[in-house]
DNA sequence: CGACCATCGTTCGTGTACGAACAATTGGGG
DNA sequence: CCCCAATTGTTCGTACACGAACGATGGTCG
């Protein structure tokens, strides 16, 4: 534990407003998703066990891997993302051989992914992963508060 | 609701694998700790008022307003984010002139941060705003569970 | 058919995120 | 007192995130 003799200084530092402030950074939802999610990203980084796979490339992966096959667009609101944030992850899982891309036959404005072989095969191998990672993100919840906290979550998720 | 046509044509499209994947994107922690907080950070640009101003931006001048005085370093752990970061968000206020950088008479490396006199005003006028945009991003949740659920995610956060 | 509008993929610009390396400074131990 | 480890701020490179604008294609409706 690093940080004591730190947080100890920082106590110590300008504490100019004896008052209680009207806005606690620390309480509000927006701070803590954002704090939340960067502990998330962190275990995800130390577990997914492949140093160049981001959150977003895995979560395209697992997606393509269930859909079978999708637009870059439809896979970015499948995903969650933007067709401008898509055009990256795209480009790096293609560069990787993680997919391919092929043109729609029967819309030319769009263009097919799907899984390569490499790719199937770093589906089979990370997704264990995947789950250890959901599983140690929790961890901090009780076994009976982690489904009550799923579902609270998934409905600030439009 | 325009999402209906849209969605009800991904439904149609390529449902390759029949079976249920062993792998669900919808139910990972981080997909929708990800998306709550697309959502959040939608809601306060909507709501805070100033097109300039983003959520880290916000949060850097509220926690400034709350201890007085901080260095770049002190500031960033208070608000949770890391040297590199704080340099692109204490640049941008500096430029508005939202905060002021003086160095520390006591320790040379260090650069000590206060609020402008512009930078009290936005936070004056801003602060009943990021009460809303909490209020508005809990909006889903029943009264009831707002403050379980608050509870619930500050576990997730080291 | 032809005007019109939505969708697809792309690019640009700005703003988080963060690992890594760096020079300057500080504080502590020998 | 000197050496050394830690801290501070900076820069670089990579990767999300997303608004805005763009050209190309597609579907619709008069």
């Amino acid at each position: 534990m690093g940080w004591r003799a730190v947080d100890r200084a920082e106590l110590t530092s300008t504490a100019q407003n004896a008052e209680a402030p009207d806005y606690l950074l620390e309480d509000q939802v927006g701070h803590l998703l954002r704090r939340a999610h960067q502990r998330h990203t962190s275990i995800f980084q130390a577990n997914i066990g492949d140093q160049q796979l981001t959150p977003l490339q895995f979560a395209a992966l697992m997606k393509l891997a269930d859909v079978g096959e999708a637009s870059q667009n439809h896979l970015g609101r499948l995903t969650a993302m933007d067709a401008a944030t898509m055009q990256g992850v795209i480009k790096r899982l293609i560069a990787r051989d993680l997919i391919a891309r092929r043109p729609d036959p029967d819309d030319r404005r769009r263009l097919l992914l799907t899984l390569t072989r490499e790719g199937v095969a770093l589906v089979d191998k990370a997704t264990a992963r995947g789950h250890e990672i959901s599983d140690q993100t929790l961890g901090p919840l009780a076994p009976a508060d982690r489904q009550a906290f799923l579902k609270l979550l998934r409905r600030l998720t439009d």
